[in-house]
DNA sequence: GTAAACCTGGCA
DNA sequence: TGCCAGGTTTAC
C-alpha cells in the first residue's frame, strides 16, 4: 500500500486531529512486527502530547513533548486510522492503540505485520541514516544527482529508483509510472539511460508524486488514509497492474516482466 | 544479480 | 490449491 505519497496523505490527514492531544493510554496487542515491538513503548508513549507530525521516506514520525519521536512504518498492508468516538472493541490485526485526551483512538492495523513501530530521535534515527534524498526536494534529488550512478552501477535503472539508499520513497507502483512516463523500458541498464533522461526521471518523479498526494494516494486494495478513506490515484495509473489492457497512449497492449524480483508493467512500443 | 524470508488475505 | 500483493532484509 504506502509508498511516499499514501505516508503523506495520512501524515495530512491526521495532523490537525493529532497536534496538542495528549496521549492517555497505548495498548500493544501485537508486538511481532517486522521487528518486535520494545515493550516499553506505552510506557514512553503515555502521558506525552504530540507536538508535530513528519514524513521521511515512507515513515510517519510523531513528535512529542519530551522524549524520542515515535515512528511508524506501515510495510505492505499497514493503516492508522483516527477514530473519533473511540473504539468499542478492537477490530483484527488492530496491533498498537493510543487513546487520546479528547476520546479518539488511533489504531495501527496491519494484517501481515510486515509494518514497524519505533521510539527513537529523528535525527538520529539508524531507520534514517542510510535513507537517500527526498524526491520532493528539489535541491537534493537533480537529473545530475542520478546520472551519478551511470558509471557508478551496472544495475537497471528500475532497481535503481527503487533503491531508498538512492531515493527516498517510490515503490513499485510509482516507480512503474514515472519509468512510463519517460519512455524508459524498467529493466533498460543504467549506463544506457542518458543525462537528458535522467533529468527527465527526477523531474517525472516529482510530478506524478505530486499528482499522487494532490489525489490522496493510490488504493490498489486496501490503503486508507488517516481518516479511513480510499485515494483516488489509482485510476490515472497508465501501466501498474494493467497487464494486456491497451495503453492509453498507442494502445499497445502492456507487458508485465520481473525485474528484481517485482512485477513491472511497461508499454512495449512507448518504453525503449 | 536472484531467491527466499517475514505474514495474511484475496482471487483464479 | 496455488499464486499474487504497496516493503525490507538476509542469504546463496
Amino acid at each position: 500500500m504506502p509508498e511516499l505519497p499514501e505516508v503523506e496523505v495520512v501524515r495530512s490527514s491526521l495532523e490537525p486531529l493529532l497536534v496538542g492531544r495528549r496521549i492517555t493510554g497505548v495498548q500493544l496487542r501485537c508486538a511481532s512486527l517486522r521487528r518486535p515491538v520494545d515493550p516499553a513503548l506505552p510506557r514512553l508513549l503515555t502521558g506525552r502530547s504530540i507536538t508535530a507530525t513528519r514524513r521521511r521516506s515512507k515513515y510517519l514520525v510523531l513528535d512529542l513533548d519530551q522524549g524520542p519521536s515515535c515512528i511508524l512504518h506501515f510495510g505492505m498492508s499497514g493503516t492508522l486510522i483516527h477514530n473519533p468516538g473511540g473504539l468499542d472493541s478492537p477490530a483484527r490485526h488492530d496491533h498498537l492503540l493510543f487513546e487520546l485526551d479528547d476520546g479518539a483512538v488511533l489504531s495501527f492495523n496491519d494484517p501481515r505485520r510486515f509494518g514497524l513501530v519505533v521510539m527513537d530521535d529523528y535525527d538520529s534515527c539508524s531507520l534514517f541514516a542510510d535513507l537517500g534524498p527526498e524526491p520532493l526536494q528539489a535541491d537534493c534529488f537533480t537529473g545530475a544527482y542520478l546520472a551519478g550512478f551511470k558509471t557508478r552501477s551496472r544495475r537497471t535503472i528500475k532497481d535503481i529508483l527503487m533503491d531508498q539508499r538512492v531515493v527516498a520513497g517510490l515503490g513499485n507502483i510509482y516507480v512503474n509510472e514515472i519509468l512510463f512516463d519517460c519512455g524508459v523500458r524498467p529493466r533498460r541498464r543504467m549506463p544506457r539511460v542518458s543525462r537528458a533522461e535522467c533529468a527527465l526521471l527526477v523531474e517525472s518523479s516529482r510530478r506524478i508524486l505530486t499528482e499522487a498526494i494532490e489525489h490522496r494516494g493510490s488504493t490498489v486494495s486496501d490503503f486508507l488514509d488517516g481518516i479511513g478513506r480510499r485515494g483516488g490515484y489509482q485510476w490515472r495509473h497508465q501501466v501498474y497492474d494493467k497487464v494486456g489492457e491497451p495503453c492509453g497512449h498507442c494502445g499497445s497492449v502492456i507487458k508485465l516482466v520481473r525485474v528484481g524480483g517485482r512485477s513491472s508493467f511497461y508499454c512495449p512500443s512507448c518504453q525503449d
